[in-house]
DNA sequence: TATGAATGAGCGTTCATTCAT
DNA sequence: CATGAATGAACGCTCATTCAT
């Protein structure tokens, strides 16, 4: 349990500058003293510097495309189960902003690492977008989503508008900021459509 | 004249290295080698590594801003104008995919430099920004776009979705990566609307 | 102990090195090598070459300065005392022979630090004048030196007088190098000392 | 000539940088820049920055020497011949300052140069010493110096006070800075002067 | 187990020297 | 002759990694 402990107060002071820097600007002394530890010890608990980065990137990605894919919308309506997953991606990366607005640069050539690492950032990618395309799949399957687009290819097009509300609309006013909003764009994209009968399924409460 | 060009095959040596890895793990001694010139010469044209990097990042940029702001669409459609735009961006960004795969992660804080580089990133992009905000705008008054949304967020969320194209599906069916589909993703969303009388305007050529 | 024996090796490796060479030739691989210690480890003991040369030459001179201000002539006479107090000099500028013969080309600007290092120099040179000239004072008063001139000028001839043995007459016969010759020098002169009616010739006009 | 003037503008620039800096952190595009010529064009009058440097060092002191050595005491007395030969020397190292404060620390090492060098400044440098020992043994032969140190010596001496007073005075009260003063020193040195009973005390053991 | 002093390969930068013009 | 752009060897300094304690 102590080793464990010990473990995690280096994963957290590596994700912590991982925040603000690239991880080749990072300095194991910093990290040491940061988590409060020996620099040796970093070495006890990682094989190397990228093993550490490696884990701080990864741990917790597969619980969420885990929780993700576990959820079942049986319970609720699709519109909601789509936003409490958009909430959970949110809350996911928001919490580990810090590695992922240093990672997202990265998807193609994380650590550019011979290809090992690369080949896991990828495999963890498309988990995450195959977990959110079984979501939407269903949305297809109820006839709320347009079924002449792949699951996958709309997932990456939800993604990439969640990662459009972190990065690009930080500073834009808040009402562009919520899900609802977000999933609106999803949805009926910026055409004027005087068709907008405007889902009420998506107008109830907000999550985050 | 010579000059320059010795000048631009730097350039064009860094910016084919950081397609590839974060600056900070690109050596000197590459850019040098791959631009076929000795490694002193870089100090001819640059005051050091990270003011090389940096006219990488922002050459060409303004040139795309000011051209898109410049055009305007009386002698054509809104529809043909946006779809120009984004073959302008598009290939803008696919020439200078290196760099900005690299970039994009880091707009937040490019370089970390202290601010400065940041300060300038952000300023491009906000042009960047602008033009397309400009461009979408026009949209708005012809009715064509909805005016509930200012043309900056809609701007954002556009370029998000060139960038989803460029990065996340660049494996996917090659119909889901044109411009049309594109266009027709960010105008009428992935909702299934039985609306859809699917814009003729924008299924006519395509571009790329 | 085992701490400041290792920066005593490197101080030492780099004394000897100094002795030979202008600080601003010398390598620190070199300086590594000959103290037997990794070339990283320098910068565990001292911030920078500057550092290290700086600590080079400063060492040791306090105690020499504070050495000659604290003896006394009390139990002794002042002849003795004034070639004990050479001995003391001569014999420390002898062990460090190999660092000022570096310095005191640089008296005036040494390592050309913006004034810093020089300023520092100045200092302890003057510390040096004042300490044998308060030995020189104690001359004045018991009546054996003249004392139409101020100690410290008197000091820094013999200081002089004493380079000038150190550093030009290393190769005459030694009887001209040794203590007494020097002070006999210093006490009475190159007349031949029927003297002291003031030569006349000597007081006309100046030259320059 | 037009020649010769070129080759003069690059030794003078070489010299007043000199003045300030060791040779070793001089860039020749410094003097090149100082001298008004192209950096390429100082190969073309010197083999390389240590022949440049070497030159600077050494022109002129041959005539010094020469000078010296040439003049006699035939139409004027010993004392206002040695006064003269002091001017000269001082007016010489005054103008070449910069040099030699540069310089009279390398005495035993100048550039380092494997000996070469060395050798040729100790070459020099007894030069000097002899053509002022063959003025002072005009001194000892006219029975106003003594006549119990080898002229040489004696030179090293009066040399060593010049060089006294240009360094280690030049902020004394300017009539210890005299010729006159010097010159009475170098004569009856800092006794008080009851004298010539040869101080006993100074004749018992030696120290060092 | 935990530490941090020690290490040395590696990199950014400088600058004496060359050579095409 | 004169130039200055180009070069690359060399050096100061950093930092991931090891190992004696």
């Amino acid at each position: 349990m102590k080793r464990e402990e010990k473990k995690a107060r280096i994963l957290s002071a590596a994700e912590s500058l991982m925040a603000a820097r690239h991880w080749s600007e990072i300095k194991l002394d910093e990290v040491a003293e940061r988590a409060g530890v020996g620099k040796g010890t970093l070495y006890l608990y990682f094989r190397d510097k990228k093993d550490l980065f490696f884990q701080v990137v990864f741990s917790g990605f597969d619980a969420l495309c885990s929780g993700i894919a576990g959820h079942s919308c049986e319970d609720t309506t699709f519109a909601v189960y789509l936003r409490e997953t958009c909430a959970e991606i949110s809350t996911f990366f928001a919490n580990r902003r810090a590695v992922f607005q240093s990672m997202q640069n990265e998807e193609a050539r994380i650590f550019e690492c011979g290809g090992r690492l690369q080949e896991a950032w990828l495999q963890h990618r498309r988990r995450l977008v195959d977990a959110v395309g079984g979501v939407l799949e269903l949305g297809q399957q109820q006839g709320v989503l347009r079924d002449d687009v792949p699951p996958p290819v709309l997932a990456n097009f939800l993604l990439g508008m969640l990662r459009t509300r972190a990065r690009d609309l930080a500073d834009a006013d808040p009402s562009y900021r919520s899900h609802d909003f977000i999933l609106e764009m999803f949805l009926h994209g910026a055409g004027s459509g005087q068709r907008r009968k405007r889902d009420q399924a998506f107008s109830n409460q907000a999550i985050s």
